[in-house]
DNA sequence: GTAGATACTTAGTACTGATAGT
DNA sequence: ACTATCAGTACTAAGTATCTAC
């Protein structure tokens, strides 16, 4: 709005927003109302943007660029309560945008008539543009897809840390505990925190700039109000109540017993402190990550997530899997360990709108197979008394099929159940940040080669790509 | 220690195309 | 062939981490 219009609108509740919701009905309408060839024909044409613009040469491969189009222009939205919801998001023109490649190649030209603001060639970055954005005036990047050498190679230096911090994790943590008796403050706080990171999977918690976006924090960041303490709680000593809004304003809501010692310190920190105050006043992430590095080499907050994510991946798995079952329950166990990390990383997704609806399908279709079970049951039994009577070849076969029959109905009933369990455990848990993030896919491909489950059960195709590099190296003995 | 800039990973959601079911 | 549903993808916001200059 200008000023004007702002001084006249108060209560949108009171605009008449009509004009755009017909335009957008339209829009719809007119989309479904299209006919095959113009679907094949936008088809098409999408297929040549992304055959031109979609790729690009480094170090003589040709890569996949992950995200080649520009973001247009909009109304910024946010996550959470953002201060900034509603600004508006400027187009990116030429002049806005640096190019990154190397000196010799051959470079896309701006629109006639334009400028790129600069062209540079910059071989330490993996860049290939960047523009700043005008909400927060952050910088925004292109980069390559996931499935790049680039990436792939970062990626499996990211679990070989993980990996390192396995071997020295119980000497870290017999340190902390130490910490937790240090006769200085900073050092008592930076061992709580490091306890809550490790036991809890918490994120950092770097500071925010007031104002510039939505009220969230991580772990440094913790406030006294996101915590309460009960000495005993629910037959439990020692409770810790967490209640806070994390990344993408989600919440993280849980009661954790912790030892006395931390349930001491955490008093000792709240103390005279108003509840908007910081929990951990002495530490933040830079003080707590230098720490860690001169525990362990590349070590730093972020690490601990992937260790305890693939570690508990790898042992749930071990307890989960049952040998004897059949294929898709051992897909269900391996949704189950895969959960059991979501929960642990705090990976919540809204409740599908349909969930109640296609929950209600799922169970009418397992009634229907019910009956349908009984029927084949009624079939079988009377096979077999039409076998006692007549003892012919062609009674003793109808009697297999019938047999067969009701066997091949009981295991697509047990399927249906299968699908039900996992479906109503996964309501409000998303998996895929967890899958594509923190766990090691060695594991999963170890565990796939060990049961002889097809690696396409685990992984869709995009994942198979991003993941080349696990499902070429590991073999079914792989440890994490 | 702090603030700001930079580069990269991690995150949830809306949309869309493919597929299963009728 | 048509529709409902679901998996996969595109999108881009929101984190973490590091570096530099004071």
């Amino acid at each position: 709005m200008t000023s004007e219009e702002r001084a006249k609108i108060t209560d949108l509740k009171k605009c008449n927003f009509n004009e755009m919701a017909e335009y957008f009905k339209a829009q719809s309408e007119a989309r479904k109302a299209m006919t095959k060839e113009d679907k094949l024909k936008i088809k098409a044409e999408n297929e040549r943007l992304l055959q031109e613009y979609g790729f690009c040469i480094m170090d003589n491969h040709k890569e996949r660029i992950a995200n080649f189009r520009i973001e247009p222009p909009g109304l910024f939205r946010g996550r959470g309560d953002h201060p900034k919801m509603g600004m508006l998001k400027r187009r990116i023109r030429p002049e806005d945008i640096i190019i990154n490649c190397s000196k010799d190649s051959k470079h896309p030209k701006p629109p006639p008539g334009t400028k790129w603001k600069e062209v540079r060639h910059d071989n330490k970055v993996t860049w290939l543009v960047s523009w700043t954005e005008n909400i927060q005036g952050s910088i925004k990047y292109i980069m390559l897809n996931p499935s790049s050498r680039i990436k792939g190679e970062k990626d499996w230096q990211k679990y070989e840390t993980a990996r390192n911090l396995k071997k020295c994790v119980e000497r870290l943590r017999h340190q902390y505990r130490e910490d937790w008796k240090s006769k200085e403050m900073k050092i008592r706080q930076r061992a709580v925190a490091l306890y809550f990171i490790d036991k809890l999977a918490l994120r950092a918690g770097n500071e925010k700039e007031e104002g510039e976006s939505a009220d969230t924090v991580g772990c440094c960041s913790l406030r006294v109000e996101h915590i309460n303490l009960h000495a005993e709680k629910d037959g439990q000593e020692f409770v810790v109540e967490f209640d806070f809004l994390g990344k993408d304003s989600i919440r993280y809501y849980n009661k954790v017993p912790v030892e006395k010692r931390v349930f001491k310190n955490l008093q000792l920190f709240m103390e005279n402190k108003q509840p908007e105050d910081d929990l951990f006043d002495r530490l933040n992430t830079s003080i707590l990550n230098k720490h860690l590095q001169e525990l362990m080499d590349g070590l730093t907050a972020k690490v601990f997530r992937t260790y305890n994510a693939s570690i508990t991946l790898q042992q749930q798995l071990k307890e989960l899997t049952n040998p004897d079952e059949n294929l898709p329950a051992k897909i269900l166990s391996y949704n189950r360990a895969n959960r059991a990390v979501a929960i642990l990383c705090n990976h919540q997704r809204a409740a599908p709108k349909t969930f109640e609806k296609s929950m209600q399908n799922l169970q009418a279709k397992i009634d229907a197979k019910k009956d349908q079970l009984a029927e084949a049951k009624r079939d079988l039994k009377g096979a077999k008394a039409d076998l006692k009577v007549r003892r012919d070849e062609k009674s003793k076969k109808a009697l297999e099929s019938k047999k067969k029959a009701v066997e091949r109905v009981e295991e697509q009933l047990m399927k249906l159940e299968v699908q039900a369990t996992d479906r109503e455990e996964n309501k409000q848990i998303a998996l895929g940040t967890s899958k594509l993030n923190y766990l090691d896919p060695r594991i999963s491909v170890a565990w796939c080669k060990k049961w002889g489950i097809p690696i396409e059960k685990i992984y869709n195709k995009t994942q198979r790509e991003k993941f080349a590099w696990a499902i070429d190296m590991a073999d079914e003995d792989f440890e994490f």
